[in-house]
RNA sequence: GGCCCCAUAGUCUAGUGGUUAGGACUCCGCUCUUUCAAGGCGGCAGCACGGGUUCGAAUCCCGUUGGGGCUACCA
């Protein structure tokens, strides 16, 4: 059996929300799964929106989630160049072929006329689509429109009798009536040619064997199919994916906030959880397994198990996947992760030491377990890394206005001080042992100990948030927090 | 308007004629006790509707409704 060859082939328009990742990713993982190609193809061939940083957002957005391409414009390969403006000439000569054979004509219909056709068209309750009234010039007819000095464009003459019948592999047979579609453009009135004739030139170029994009795309494949049959193309196979809707089930697109992918990054989501929750888009393994590791989607993967209705993109789980993710990285690995974020908040130098990446895994370690988003450990571990945090209005009306409090708090800050060696059980110790000697629970120490050392009633363990603090830090902390009680200052400021 | 696609809880989904309709997120409750935003346990909530076919339909057919896409010298 021939060699799997999908490509991946968006216009650069600036912009690649998770729609246009997801059609990536799934072409990704098909190849990945039949052991085959992944082209990425640049389809610039709309003139008027193509800037070139855009092509840079697509890379961006590919690499961010893994998608690695063994054919493209920055690296080659066997069908160079896999940029379509870039490949003009072709399209031209096979347009003039086309022309040559009558199977496509001059149109020196204005897009003016065109629209006001249109307009017509609709008002009466008719189908608005063009009459290919271009068709029927002869010769001497177009001669005289060209003498006008009018600029044309090319109509592919498609059929108007019988159905046009896809078989696509994961929407099924679908057909179409012939009679229903006009005669489509190939080539612009500026020499570019469309998306339709373009695609279907490159992908016979190319050598792809499976056409994987979204169903959007479904009702032009009619019009495709057509051309590759006046072209003598085999038609790869097609697999048309259910869109990816925004929270108002419409295609998603630069109106909904998800503009590019790397704002996800910016997030705080990781890349692998972006990949898993947006594989689950669409598509399943067919068990109630939903954490998949990259290797066991693309074992797994078919287009046969391809769900052929749209999905919504829901951040909401995918927040809690992400979780899932961080709560399993190795501490080390998750204190590079984060890294980026506290230096950014000003919280952790840029270049730290050894020792000090070492110390920050020691934090990661225990907040990764209730961390969702990389952005949430800069607020939540804030206390690790400044003595500049807030007493929450929580801490301070269950613990800290209370009048015991400061008290308490001196007599642990005197007993930590006096620790001569700094561990979990060595902090136990000292905290349980002033409880005992109170005569109360160990909770009533335990607990105006954190609200004091971190602001807030709710984190990991308390002996180990402590061991991982400075000694001196924490008794500072314990102090100053005691002589603010006293002075009122910690009294809550709203009240419900 | 025309054509096409889609339809299991708020969301992602399993399910292909016989299941108490399964799982996950969210939400809610309980629990653990050193706190919860963590862990454990439990709960609410679904086959859009109407007709068929069938001994029997979430599942097959038709219609309706709803949603979406296409109908561009955008892709």
């Amino acid at each position: 059996m021939a060699e799997v060859r999908v490509r991946f082939a968006p216009a650069p328009t600036g912009f690649m929300h998770v729609g246009n990742l997801h059609t990536a990713l799934f072409n990704w993982l098909f190849a990945r799964s039949q052991g085959g190609k992944f082209i990425l193809r640049i389809e610039d061939t709309d003139e008027l929106r193509f800037t070139p940083e855009a092509v840079q957002v697509i890379y961006d957005g590919l690499r961010w989630l893994g998608l690695d391409w063994d054919e493209g414009p920055d690296i080659g390969g066997p069908c160079a160049p896999y940029v379509q403006s870039e490949r003009l000439a072709g399209y031209q000569e096979t347009v003039q072929q086309l022309l040559d054979e009558g199977k496509a004509y001059e149109c020196f219909c204005t897009p003016e006329e065109l629209e006001e056709r249109r307009e017509l068209m609709r008002a009466r309750g008719l189908p608005p689509r063009y009459d290919g009234r271009c068709g029927e010039l002869d010769e001497a007819e177009r001669q005289k429109f060209r003498d006008e000095g009018r600029a044309s464009c090319i109509r592919f003459r498609v059929k108007q009798t019988g159905t046009t019948v896809i078989n696509d592999l994961i929407q099924g047979e679908v057909a179409y009536e012939n009679s229903l579609i006009a005669d489509g453009i190939i080539q612009k009135t500026s020499g570019f040619p469309t998306y339709h004739l373009a695609c279907v030139l490159d992908d016979e170029a190319m050598g792809i064997t499976h056409v994987i994009r979204a169903v959007e795309h479904l009702p032009n494949t009619q019009l495709h199919l057509q051309l590759q049959e006046a072209l003598g193309i085999q038609p790869p196979q097609y697999a048309h994916l259910p869109l990816v809707l925004g929270p108002d089930r419409t295609k998603l697109s630069k109106r909904h906030s998800a503009v590019s992918v790397v704002e996800y990054a910016e997030m705080g989501y990781l890349p692998e959880a972006m990949f898993n929750f947006l594989a689950l888009l669409g598509w399943s393994p067919g068990d109630e397994q939903e954490v998949l590791s990259r290797e066991e989607i693309i074992k797994r993967f078919s287009l046969e198990a391809c769900s052929s209705s749209p999905s919504v993109f829901d951040l909401q789980k995918a927040e809690w996947l992400n979780g899932e993710y961080i709560a399993a990285l190795a501490p080390e690995e998750l204190a590079q992760r984060v890294l980026p974020f506290l230096v950014e908040a000003g919280l952790f130098e840029a270049e730290p030491s050894e020792k000090r990446m070492i110390w920050l895994g020691q934090v990661c370690n225990l907040m990764k377990e209730r961390i969702k988003l990389l952005t949430t450990f800069t607020t939540w571990a804030r206390y690790f890394f400044t003595d500049d945090y807030e007493y929450e209005d929580r801490a301070r009306e269950k613990w800290l206005s209370r009048e015991d409090t400061p008290d308490k708090l001196d007599m642990l800050a005197d007993r930590l001080d006096a620790l001569e060696s700094w561990n979990v059980d060595s902090v136990e110790a000292a905290v349980r042992g002033l409880a005992e000697e109170l005569e109360v629970g160990a909770g009533q120490v335990i607990h105006p100990c954190r609200a004091a050392v971190t602001g807030t009633t709710i984190g990991p363990s308390l002996f180990h948030l402590l061991e991982v603090l400075a000694q001196g830090d924490v008794v500072a902390r314990l102090r100053r927090t005691a002589a603010l009680g006293r002075a009122g200052q910690l009294r809550p400021r709203k009240h419900a």
